[in-house]
DNA sequence: CTCGGTGCAAAGGGTTTGCATACAT
DNA sequence: ATGTATGCAAACCCTTTGCACCGAG
């Protein structure tokens, strides 16, 4: 997703895993979040409609599993807050200044860039890039 | 500078402001910082050798300040933790995984996603791009 | 003299973690 | 039976804020 500060990219395929309702639900959400890009929060929400117990500890273990897993990605847009995608493939990010609404783009490599840095010595795992500003439902307001 | 969510990358020359010492001091720590990209933590050790009583809230506040009057530019490098660039010019960023380390890069307009954004009729301010890896002298280690 | 900036300390918001218990295997 | 995953609550980390005092203009 080209998206991701430590987290994992590839699929390292865990250690033997427990399958509870509680990780099947918090999957679940994110895949069936749309375009949304749901905050732990938000999946937290989801979630306790199903399984009012759940608690935000067990959502964000959760999270953190999957992405290490690599069944959903990490969306770092900017913020505080961290965003989850379902999808997998390597992708740009829009986000909307004002009503933080984050749209999926297609993938770009920054090629100049990844050159760059390869020159220096780096070795370059994934790269995120995201683009803000007034989302079309925005840019004429205040 | 191809790196921050809201914040400003203009400078809208903010109205009369007081020059106090603890204002020039934090600038001078963010431009004297090198290539380190510091977060405000760390500003705050550099300014407290100078002047010990100054707050963390000082710091903060007046590293917004300088930020909104485009005298620095904030670097959203993902993670939860702001670092502060005194870089005007946009550029990309390199971030180890494993030291932390943040490099500059050069910028590189990702145009086909500013194309994809604008055509889904959306306004694009500003872009980042972060590049994600181990850098040289980590890419051996562990 | 004024009122914007500062120091201090407390509050905030998102995320992580320690611990006893519940439950998948 | 075994030990992982859960629920709960407290801890954490970074950042923001309220308030009384200080000091730049």
């Amino acid at each position: 997703m080209a998206a991701d500060a430590p987290a994992a990219v590839d699929a390292p395929a865990r250690a033997i895993q427990r399958s509870t309702r509680q990780l099947a639900l918090v999957l679940a959400a994110v895949q069936d979040s749309g375009p949304t890009h749901p905050t732990a929060d938000a999946i937290w929400t989801t979630v306790r409609r199903v399984l009012p117990r759940i608690s935000r500890g067990t959502v964000y273990r959760n999270l953190q599993r999957l992405a290490a897993d690599g069944r959903i990605a990490i969306a770092h847009v900017g913020g505080r807050t961290v965003r989850w995608d379902p999808t997998l493939a390597p992708h740009d990010h829009f986000v909307c200044e004002r009503c933080g609404r984050v749209d999926d783009l297609g993938s770009e490599l920054p090629a100049a860039s990844v050159a760059a840095a390869e020159r220096s010595g780096h070795r370059v795992r994934a790269h995120a890039t995201v683009l803000y500003g007034r989302c079309a439902s925005c840019r004429t307001i205040a």
